[in-house]
DNA sequence: TTGAAAGCGCTAACAT
DNA sequence: ATGTTAGCGCTTTCAA
């Protein structure tokens, strides 16, 4: 008789009262005699009930889940992201469906499910959302929130990182080690990430009177950016700095630098990524990057969601964070700016001297 | 107007049909005349009906969502595992509740909460179960499968690694390349996988007559398992081999060894680690090793589990899953019994000459 | 404080 | 092929 569904009408069967009595038991804030209560909730462990959270949604309106939808899992900042984000909704009471969908969003099919599921909001990371989707949610009544992308039509919220500003600091800081000939290893061309990295480190690069740029896809995968790693260093003109649009890719980049051409890293050529991942660390890689504050993003986007969830009158809006530019061994250092800072070592754009541009 | 709920009534009004019309119209295999089932679908789309899931689930008695519980997420084996379980599941038309717990397995009171969402099985990876949270399950008719832990207590199912031959052949391995002083960087001795590791590791080395075995704790962590590293390696009596109970604790070990105390590796200590993650391949590790096959492992779990959901009869049962030991550069090679298969190399122990031991 | 009654949105007999 | 009726397990007015 293995999963009998013990329901609430047992249990006050069982404890001599109504079937409202035992539900209050279950109602923070119901109620309920003290005494009623314990007599019900003996009843309750001793037949092992639990409330049916499936009943109580379809009353209450509400699931009390969130969809989450993630585009891919290899590279690290995934992971992390949603290990934290699993986190923040249990503590907020709420559960995570969680849904791999490719990077282009979730398919027609995908969304009618979730839907279905009258989840109470929806976070999509590292995908894209069409606008005919995102109006579905809003006629839908359920809150998106995109993480890691944003989209121009600025009706939906999103949480990124400041990229634009942690590119430009990128550019600085290779400027300021003496490099003059830049390559950059590009991910999806159409993800707001990438473009924002990959245009404001152009943009600054060009006010320092540096208007090439050579340009490799990566397509923010392993095996990708290694091939475009390995074809910008085997050119004649072979860039001495290559900044890529994500740790995940930079690791490879370095590989192919060093193991597949001999190159020294940062000797020969600067490698600098993007996210400061869990690998970027390892004392193998060392990578000098721009960090991508997970928890923070995290804690913003759940933020968003539930003001949204909350209440009508939050509005869509897109969260900026600010992240550190980490100085390691896998880009030459500049000889002043690098500041010593809770542990790591960070370089601070403004103490860059005007001259170095 | 966010949100307002469209319920089949009013697909039913507008098409001039009753509920259950509609509600045909979104079941497969339903009869349904044709010209009905046009008007419906007009209407609905036209209002942006969708079937309530959650209404459905309620009568159903199930809810098709299956509860993942993962201890932790830095173990890049585990991101791959629940990416792979994510798709399996959602192939097969389930939805996937994600937990994340401690190690030591899931606490009652999430406990309580996963069972109150009447999920239709649970696949916990990574987390101890007490006996007591797998009776409750039983007696709420609530499949579980254990991914990469095992029980004593034989009655609940588990997939794992063949663990004890994967072990076995790393001892194999590297006595055959000559080594005679060993290091073993352990995992929490409590879980299944580390004991079967280090147990039939131990048992393979006291067969070629090595008794001593030195063996240090990382926990599962990479801070833990370089601590453990340099331990190891400032001994005056120095293992020349170390096997670390997983990869994720094997890189950091290899960065202990080779950045921390300059060593060189394999030429100074041979490393070798478990599971194949994604870095285990990374040229700048370049990490021997023995797989722990994802895709296997998840296709597994999933169908052991559906088999239970399914029917009454599917008995409980341990599935090991064999894994080859992908030869790298990280340990030294012995002279015979690396064979290379499907672009990579591999060691087949039963190719080990009988001297060697 | 407690119980009776109504109903969340849907599907599954049972009629027709 | 379609509509009617009942009810999944629960919470929530409303009375008492």
């Amino acid at each position: 008789m293995a999963g009998r569904i013990v329901t609430s009408v047992e249990v006050a069967r069982r404890a001599g009262v109504s079937r409202s009595a035992v539900s209050r038991c279950f109602t923070p804030g119901a109620s309920i005699a003290p005494e009623t209560r314990d007599r019900v909730m003996k009843a309750a462990k001793a037949l092992g009930y639990r409330p049916n959270a499936i009943a109580r949604s379809l009353i209450a309106g509400r699931s009390r889940m969130i969809a989450v939808v993630i585009g891919y899992m290899e590279n690290q900042f995934y992971p992390a992201l949603l290990d934290r984000l699993a986190r923040d909704l249990q503590d907020l009471g709420y559960r995570l469906l969680l849904f791999t969908g490719a990077p282009e969003g979730p398919s027609d099919a995908l969304f009618a499910e979730i839907l279905g599921y009258r989840v109470d909001g929806m976070i999509l990371a590292s995908t894209l959302l069409s606008s005919a989707l995102a109006d579905e949610c809003r006629a839908a009544g359920v809150p998106v929130v995109l993480v890691n992308r944003t989209t121009d039509s600025a009706d939906v919220s999103s949480v990124v990182a400041d990229n634009r500003t942690g590119a430009r600091a990128v550019a600085e800081f290779l400027l300021a080690a003496g490099h003059r000939r830049f390559g950059y290893v590009a991910g999806i061309a159409s993800s707001s990430t990438n473009q924002d990295r990959e245009t404001a480190f152009r943009e600054r690069l060009a006010e320092a009177g540096i208007d090439t740029l050579l340009r490799e896809d990566g397509g923010y995968t392993q095996q990708g950016a290694r091939d475009a790693t390995l074809r910008l260093l085997t050119r004649p003109d072979r860039p001495d700095a290559i900044f890529c649009a994500n740790d995940h890719m930079a690791i490879a980049a370095m590989d192919a630098a060093r193991v597949e051409l001999g190159l020294r890293v940062p000797d020969d050529v600067s490698i600098v990524g993007y996210d400061d991942v869990g690998p970027a660390s390892w004392p193998s890689y060392a990578l000098t990057t721009v960090e991508q504050p997970v928890e923070a993003m995290v804690s913003a986007a759940v933020e968003t969601l539930m003001a949204r969830i909350a209440g009508e009158g939050a509005p869509e809006r897109t969260v900026r964070i600010p992240g550190e530019l980490v100085v390691r061994g896998s880009a030459r250092r500049p000889v002043e700016g690098v500041t010593a800072v809770g542990g790591r070592e960070i370089w601070r754009p403004q103490s860059l001297p005007r001259s170095a541009s």
